[in-house]
DNA sequence: AGGCGGTTGTGAATTATTTCACTATTATAA
DNA sequence: TTATAATAGTGAAATAATTCACAACCGCCT
């Protein structure tokens, strides 16, 4: 059992976690990973092969149990424990993810929020007191924050990153189409809208 | 040249494309795939791999021309192009999108925005009228709209979304975290911020 | 209890993507 | 002019992800 697990099984499970919420308020108890995998429209093999990595949720003949499968999908992925995240730079996109309330559901509790711009630092913006970025060194240990959504303007981008490195900063989402250079052991994902964008009009 | 194109190298050839341009602003005027490589943190190979899907733009012993290559790619992903999209559902993101300037630079042009709260129906957002999402397909057509970024709330986005078909949209990038059931002709690509962040901490 | 239809879990096969490693070509130094 | 170093392009090999296909099993029916 001891393999690597594919980055974009984890991915598909959330995936799947958030239909086996969806089939229990329809009151469906028991699902066959060929229905389900109809459902989310991948084969049953993916999603069988994807499960397989963590143990042996279903019954052979019968299905899986949606109520159980949710908990064990929900225990892989750890959405009970809380992770701590910040907020960088509270401009459009900033501002949107913080009104965000999907998060929440998945254990990630918005901790702090910075900006650089006196027009916001001080304020409640959201219900949530702006910090300065100067603070975000202590401001993070303190609060022992591990994920920091990135959302400064691309110029800033590097900087805040390595200042983000400085304060321990464990994973950061990456909104801007900069390529950040920082050390190995930090995790960074780059969510790239623009070229998402792009690779959808070129396939066209 | 091959017959298949992967999706991911469409996606790097706009991070190639985006540090070009950063090249060039430096007096860059020649690079070889190794250096380039190593600054993009992927291998030379694939960086010359994926090039190779599309023709010969290099010179051996030399390197590649950095403008001559900017335009290359530039001609490949149609950056020159100009594409029609529209904004469904002006919420924290879709405003966050539509102040958004880095999509203009790559060809996409915000020609409709529409929304069905009255507050905002017939009022100028950001320089655009909003229409009434009723009014999505007279629009849509009339307009030659061929790309809708869909940020309505999840409960919504299924009917919305085939509506979308109905007005002859060939693509729509989806924010919420709905599976669109869609004919196969329409391309959809999701954006599923939230199990970017949850992908992100489960490999922490 | 035994047989049957249905379904999982998984090694093997397949397909997709990335990297290797070598050839051909070019720039340039001598 | 020729030799040498650099480097693109690419088929082949290696890796990664997905799908296939089937043995093993479960629940139910008689
Ligand atoms: N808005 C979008 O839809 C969108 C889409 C794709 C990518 N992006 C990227 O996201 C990033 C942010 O975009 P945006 O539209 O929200 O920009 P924005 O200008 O609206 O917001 C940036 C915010 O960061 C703050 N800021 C600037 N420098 C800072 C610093 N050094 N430290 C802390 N805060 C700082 C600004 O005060 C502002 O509030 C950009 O890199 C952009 O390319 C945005
Ligand atoms: N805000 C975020 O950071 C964020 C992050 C990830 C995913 N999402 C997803 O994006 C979607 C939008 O999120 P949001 O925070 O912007 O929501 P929101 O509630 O702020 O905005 C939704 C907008 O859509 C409009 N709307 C509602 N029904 C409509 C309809 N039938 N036709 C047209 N417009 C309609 C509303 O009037 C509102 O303006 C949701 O599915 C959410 O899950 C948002």
């Amino acid at each position: 059992m001891k393999k690597i697990i594919p980055r974009k099984t984890i991915q598909r499970l959330l995936l799947y976690y958030r239909y086996l919420l969806f089939l229990l308020q329809q009151g469906t108890k028991n699902i066959s990973s060929t229905s389900f995998a109809d459902i989310l429209e991948i084969s049953a093999a993916q999603l069988r092969k994807d499960l397989s990595y963590f143990g042996k949720f279903g019954t052979q003949g019968a299905g899986y149990d949606v109520l159980a499968l949710r908990d064990e999908i929900a225990k892989i992925l750890g959405i009970d424990k809380e992770r701590k995240v910040c907020i960088v730079g509270l401009g459009n996109l900033g501002l949107a993810l913080l009104g965000y309330k999907g998060f929440a559901s998945l254990g990630f509790v918005v901790t702090a929020i910075f900006d650089n711009s006196p027009q916001k630092i001080g304020r409640k913006i959201k219900g949530f007191a702006c910090y300065d970025i100067k603070e975000l060194i202590p401001v993070v240990k303190n609060n022992k924050i591990e994920i920091a959504l990135l959302t400064v303007p691309s110029e800033a981008a590097q900087e805040v990153a390595r200042r983000m490195e400085d304060a321990g900063i464990k994973a950061i989402l990456n909104f801007t189409p900069v390529k950040l250079s920082l050390s190995k052991k930090i995790k960074i994902n780059n969510v790239d809208l623009a070229a998402e964008l792009k690779t959808l009009s070129y396939f066209l």
